[in-house]
Parts: C-alpha cells; structure tokens; sequence
DNA sequence: TTCAATAGTCCCATATTTCCGAACTACCGA
DNA sequence: TCGGTAGTTCGGAAATATGGGACTATTGAA
C-alpha cells in the first residue's frame, strides 16, 4: 500500500517551493492541474514523452513540497494544488510565479 | 581576464530565476545585496563559514540566471541586484518571493 | 620595483541528485 | 482469474553541486 507523505502547511517552505518549481515540467504540471480541476498524472500532465518513473518522481518532488495533495482514487491518483494553503503560508506567491510561466 | 556572462534582460528565464532562487544560501545572498546598496562577494554575503569556491559558484549561478550584475572594482566584485530588468519581466515576482525569505 | 596580502576564479575529485528503463504493485473490468 | 492500465520502486548511468588547493589580478607597503 502507497502511503502518500504531505507536510504539514507551516512545514512547506519557500525554499523547496521554489526548488519544486524551478523545474519547466513541474511548472507545466503545476499549470495544468490549475485549468483541470482534478488531474490525474500521466494523461493529463503536460509533456506526454516523458517517462512514468520520471514523472512519478516530479509528482513526489511536488507532493513533499507541499505543492499538491494526491489521493488515490481507483486505479488513478487525483492531484490537487494545495492553493489555499500556499496562499496562507506565502500570499501572493504562486499568483506571480504562475502569471510568468507560460514564456 | 575574467569575462563575466550576464543574459540580457529577454533571456531571464522564470524557471532559472526560481532555480537560482531555490537555494537558502543565495536567497540569503539576495537579501543581503538589497539591504546593501552595493556588496562584495564573500565578506558581505551572508554565511561566512561558507567556502569561497563555493560561494564563488553561487554568485556565478546568480549572475548567469540574470539576477545579479557583477563588475570588478579593484580587488573585489560588486554585485548589484538587476532589480530594474527582473521587474520588468516578471512583474511582482522579486517582490512576493523575497517578502517571505527570513523565515 | 618587489613582496605580501586579499578577493575571487578555475580545476578536479568526491558527493549528491536526477533521469529513465525495467520490474513490481494495485485496482478494475471482462 | 486474466489482462490492461496507472503509478511506484529499484538500480545504474548521467548530470550537477560541493569544497580543497592552486592560480590570477590588484593593491598597498617596504
């Protein structure tokens, strides 16, 4: 049984935000979640030719950054942007990052 | 001679400018170079107990990122935060990221 | 001019992290 | 129960970060 690891919201912390989205495909994912309401991983992720283990560990990378909350629905794992709790730990964060980052 | 690389302002990519950023060290040395008007490297960058190759190769990860200018004054570098150009493309980012830094 | 000191870079060996193929687990439907 | 799909885990190769030591450039003093 996969047992999913999320901080806390005063355990996420700005320099692993911003090391979780220092990577393009994270931010596409990121961005992606943000128009779909609830994504599941590897279908709905942005860059389709990027392999499973990879992608599974920028999920994890993201998840451990407090960025997402995944739950297991079925045979699929549902991702989530933890919004409210970046917006409580770092107001207006994610808003400006997100503004820039489809250039 | 040592030739510095700085990107023009158009070449500031967002996911450098986060990589860069993602790290608690250069955030600090970011920090420091704003509360400065104008700040050499190593002594006044903030952790002293930090190597200078070290130290060196983060000021270079800073300068190639397009967030730092550096130019040689003497013995020492100046390093200036491009404030004016990081703004101008990624309007609001420098602000929201670097409110949250000291915690 | 020469010597010593200082600021910083460059080189290179080690340590850490990331990437990705392959094997594995979990769940569902036929 | 079998096969397919979604995703994780493992392990080795590739890329990146760290830091010690040698090197360069500049300045100031003897």
């Amino acid at each position: 049984m996969v047992q999913f690891v999320h901080p806390a919201r005063q355990d996420i912390t700005l320099a692993g935000v911003l090391a979780a989205l220092a990577d393009p495909v994270r931010l596409q994912i990121i961005q992606g979640l943000l128009t779909e309401p609830a994504c599941m991983s590897c279908t709905a992720a942005s860059p389709c030719d990027i392999p499973k283990s990879t992608l599974s560990n920028h999920f994890r990378v993201l998840r451990e950054a407090g960025l997402i909350h995944t739950t297991k629905k079925g045979v699929e794992h549902r991702n989530v942007v933890r919004e409210a709790d970046i917006n409580a730990r770092f107001p207006g964060l994610l808003k400006a990052i997100l503004k820039h980052a489809g250039e």
